[in-house]
DNA sequence: AGGATATAGTTGCAAGTGCAATCAAATTTG
DNA sequence: CAAATTTGATTGCACTTGCAACTATATCCT
């Protein structure tokens, strides 16, 4: 069997730790937001993400950005929660291209009970393993990725 | 605008840096791996841990645990990458249910060319962000989220 | 031994996703 | 100002995925 040119060990470590880390808490936190509030973790960041424009509202294309998501990804999700009675559409007055997903009241109350599960996994899955330096060293390093 | 409950601020760069480094780690990743390999970062993981075997094979349901993926999603990957060449199956003599993955030769080349690319691009978009300090805080910290 | 249970893997199916094409409205440009 | 281009968003389509059901084989237990 060839020996394949690679990594060395810490470098193979951090990589293969954003791959595991990553799938493991994402999976646990959308486990547990379905199984007590019947919505996915892909739904729940929509509604975060809504709840941080203004007045519970956001542009359709800052949202799919704001959600890591595609245009096209975030129409179907929009819809989907729409149905559900937790956003609303709106047309914008000044763009009128536009359209704006907007928190309903049945949307805020979803949101707030389910972020307390949310930051119960965040916390029990992230944080508990780590000490407070830890979390600053991490929040750091991803941070420089990102730029 | 009702106020969330939250983490406190080092907490959430370090919850949102997962989310949104991972996904443009990944991205990019995966873009270069389909654009020069015509193979996707999901097929070129199951190529690597295959190669990781012994003989370079490996059964089915390690592979799906390797490679962070339901058996059922694994049996399509693999069978696509049979389609492709790369892979070959063979039934396991001593346990009849089983069933290994096998690099074929033109998959060994293909992982090699392949991973080329790859440790390029998680050099050049993860490593070379990071000191050798910040990776190595970086590796501890994920690996602690594991346990 | 042999029936009950567990395990390896695949398949049908439904759901979620992104790309490319499309439509409508806004903006640029000649 | 009208035509061309750009932008915001949605839709058609193909692809990937996981769950549940299923088949086949292995193991457990009395």
């Amino acid at each position: 069997m060839e020996e394949i040119a690679w990594l060395n060990e810490v470098e193979m470590r951090a990589w293969r730790g954003m791959l595991s880390a990553h799938a493991q808490l994402y999976g646990k936190l959308d486990e547990e937001l379905v199984a007590e509030h019947g919505i996915t973790f892909a739904e729940y960041e929509v509604l975060v993400h809504t709840s941080e424009g203004e007045d519970g509202s956001i542009r359709m294309s800052a949202l799919a950005d704001a959600a890591l998501v595609s245009r096209s990804g975030l129409t179907r999700r929009v819809q989907h929660l729409v149905a559900q009675g937790y956003l609303e559409r709106r047309r914008c007055k000044e763009d009128k291209r536009g359209t704006f997903a907007v928190l309903t009241s049945s949307g805020w109350t979803k949101l707030i009970e389910a972020s307390k599960t949310h930051i119960r996994g965040v916390r029990e899955h992230m944080m508990s393993k780590l000490t407070a330096q830890e979390t600053e060293e991490l929040a750091n390093a991803l941070e420089k990725m990102l730029k």
